[in-house]
DNA sequence: TAGAAACAAGAACGATCGTTCGTTTGACAA
DNA sequence: TTGTCAAACGAACGATCGTTCTTGTTTCTA
């Protein structure tokens, strides 16, 4: 019968359908920076909540279900939800301030080698890890300051990095952005934040390409 | 005594001290777009839940303090939590829009123009309603997809404008972007975004000083 | 092979969640 | 003065929240 496929069809739960905060769909821990074995299953189904859903969106019971483990299960090894955010939050600065400064201290001694640098790890940062990079920036204001201590202190490393090559640049008369500085390093970190919202694998456009088009777009910024 | 005035000085709980998810305190809804009275009142405490907090984080209990109402009464002007925030969502996407497109029919008709004019007016929307540009930037997600067309369809709108400007730019040759225009686009877009996280009325920068810089930032990217 | 240590689960706790119910209040029209 | 209607309320509903306690189970070490 010509309506059989259409019949076996699963029913679809088009009223209840949300748009997704993230386009992509891989939840992905740093293979480096991030624990094994159960905590990382746990930190695994916490991320995928929390950037889906923020932090006091998703319950501990779906990350437990997530994770394959009953509730009570979780607190043998994180001592509350808060610190299984801290750890991501911890685990996602590391890994994107070390691929940054590894990044620029490969790149050649000159300030537009060292802009592209910075903006393509941080393009591929936010394009290899969209559930992180969402998490880190968008939820530390669910943890107390005591807790994100480390995650602001690479954040600041960071930053002062990106207003150091631009300093470079000017001093060395390659740049001239004409506008406060601090703006133009704000720009350029935004442009490469909001890639973690649009990047996932389904999309035409490979990291290489969103890579080498933002570092260009970022020294347009700054050469003035 | 000496250490009378640090005697005095009440309880500092800095232990539980978050950062915020904004800078900015000011709260405002557009005058032009919003409803009166106590329903003025709610989506105004909602709106700074919402956005201080997320939408699951802030409570119905805590909109109805805000708003010095008991929560049962919130229920005479809102049907529920959601539909607050669905309005919240409306209202920002119709200002934001509105403004956008205002300006760019006022200005000249060249691409320099219309896309400053674009900027212009994204930027100024994300610093003077930076609680309503959180809100609508980040909590789309939370509504199924059927309350959020309106929003939608606005955002597309407010978007293929943009599009349609480096379009005609580099058709008359003026701009020359040299990648995928999409990109150039939606690195314009992040800029101004991100605004709404930083920008205060304690900020040093004034509105227009940001404003001039992110429009010609943005021109930057696109005349290649 | 015994014991310790780590891991997982069942059941339940107090708190808080969004929401509903029936009632009272206050402003205004007849 | 009476009747009307929206606004605000106190109280409570069932559901779900993060978390704890106790008890099994598995794994590793001695």
């Amino acid at each position: 019968m010509i309506l059989n496929d259409i019949q076996d069809r699963p029913e679809e739960e088009d009223k209840n359908l949300q748009i997704r905060r993230l386009a992509a769909e891989a939840i992905d821990l740093p293979e480096q920076n991030a624990p094994k074995g159960s905590k990382r299953m746990i930190l695994n189904a916490a991320l995928q909540l929390f950037a889906e859903r923020n932090f006091a969106g998703g319950s501990i019971r779906d990350i437990a279900e997530i994770a394959g483990l009953k509730p009570a299960s979780l607190y043998a090894h994180y001592r509350s939800k808060e610190e299984m955010l801290a750890n991501l939050i911890e685990i996602g600065h590391i890994e994107h301030n070390e691929s940054v400064e590894k990044s620029v201290a490969r790149a050649e001694n000159t300030p537009r080698a060292r802009l592209n640098a910075w903006v393509d790890a941080h393009v591929r940062f936010h394009a290899k890890y969209p559930m992180l990079a969402t998490v880190i920036n968008h939820e530390l204001h669910a943890l107390p300051t005591d807790r994100i201590q480390v995650a602001t202190n690479l954040r600041e490393k960071t930053v002062k990095l990106l207003l150091d090559i631009i300093d470079q640049g000017t001093e060395l008369g390659e740049f001239n952005c004409g506008h406060d500085p601090w703006l133009a390093a704000a720009s350029i970190g935004a442009t490469g934040m909001r890639v973690a919202n649009w990047y996932s694998q389904d999309n035409p456009r490979t990291v290489d390409q969103i890579a080498e088009a933002y570092s260009d777009f970022a020294y347009r910024i700054v050469k003035g």
